[in-house]
Formats: C-alpha cells, structure tokens, sequence
DNA sequence: TTGGTTTACGTTTATCGTAAATATC
DNA sequence: GATATTTACGATAAACGTAAACCAA
C-alpha cells in the first residue's frame, strides 16, 4: 500500500468541484477567472480518466449525475485536504507556530 | 472561501512524500519507476514554491527538516484523499453498488 | 572511489485561450 | 434565436530522460 499511484490530476478534480457547485462551465469559469473551454476539457479527461460520467448535460448547464454527486464529496476532501497542506506551508513559510489545528 | 486557489500539483506532493519515505532519491526513484532528476526537480519545485526548506542535503540522501515534517503528515493526508477519491471512482466505474460510504 | 544529487540539454507532451461549430431549450 | 457546451487550432509552457558534472563520505 506504500505503492505509488496513477493518480488524477489535482487541478481536474478542482475544476469538477467549481463546475459541481457553480451549476455550469460558464459560471464556474467565471469563478475561477479562467475560460469555458478549460473546464470543459478538464471535466472530459476526468470523465475518460475515471471511466465515470460525472455530468449530465442540459441546456442551461452541467447537472451532477448520482455517480457524480457520490465523488463530489471525496473531491471536496481531497481540496480541503490540499488547502490544508498548503496553509501549513504557509505557516512554515513565516516562522509563524499559529494556531494550525488539524 | 469558495474561492479557487493555487495549490502544489498533486504529483509534486506525492514525490515529496515519497522522498520523504525512502530517504533517498535513488530510492524514490526506484520504487516509482522514475529517474532520480525528475523527483529532484519535484522536491526543488515544492520548496519554491513553499518557501520551505523540506530537506536537508546529506551525503548519503535527503533528511526532512523540522518543516519537512511538519508537512509530511498534511502530504499524507492529501494523497489519502486522492487516494480515496480513485477508488470510488473505481466504484462507480464498474456499476457496482459496493458499500462506497460517504 | 563510490553512491548520491543536481544541472544542462534536447525532445516530447501537455495546457491554454480565441474563435468557430454544435446542441438545447 | 439565445445561452451553453464542445471542438479545432495555433502557440506557449511544462515535464521528462539521458548524460555529464558536482559533492560528500
């Protein structure tokens, strides 16, 4: 289990949690100062990665799909947990022994 | 706090952990399959981009500093996660209703 | 000198935005 | 017809391995 793995690109899974709760690519996009287009190709690697339809696609947006919903929570976990990892560092960073509770 | 941010690449993270564990990265290299300057440039990458000092440089591999750590235990979780989230896309992927709970 | 790390170099691969094409309501 | 997604395309940037250089015990 000290294997390392194959894992899905950390930006991927990013990209599927703004699309998941902005509703669609554009508004997400939007969100996240980047183009349609991006998180468009990001959510299809995901998808062909995973082998797992994340979406359901509608006119007026990107609908998570049961499958979806089910690994929007992990990916939820996985951004939290990079978010701490980072403020960590950023604590490091300056010296600071701030209250960095785990 | 909905806000997207600018974390480490997974991959870098993982290297770093695997560094971290092996204590050399001849060794990293080896049992990722990779070569040595790749998880060199990775752990080089990280501390830029950190302002973090991860290791020290000995003679006979790479030691984690008191930073090093530190963040060792965070980069475990976030590879947990990541790892988590794969295997419940693996789940899904295969239709099976198995006990995923989330 | 031996085992390990780092840098240099060239090539391959991935990533992105703009803009055109497509689909849905 | 309007709004959203997707694909095409060209350009920019990142990633890797090999091999040489460097450093420490």
């Amino acid at each position: 289990m000290a294997r390392p793995q194959r894992l899905p690109k950390l930006q991927l899974i990013q990209s599927f949690a703004q699309v998941a709760e902005h509703g669609s690519l554009a508004a997400a996009a939007k969100a996240v100062g980047g183009s349609p287009a991006t998180l468009s190709r990001h959510v299809s690697s995901l998808e062909a990665e995973l082998g797992v339809t994340l979406f359901e696609r509608r006119g007026d947006g990107l609908a998570l799909t049961a499958s979806g919903a089910a690994l929007f929570a992990h990916a939820a976990d996985v951004t939290a947990a990079a978010n701490r990892f980072a403020a960590a560092a950023s604590g490091q960073d300056q010296g600071l022994d701030g209250t960095i509770r785990i």
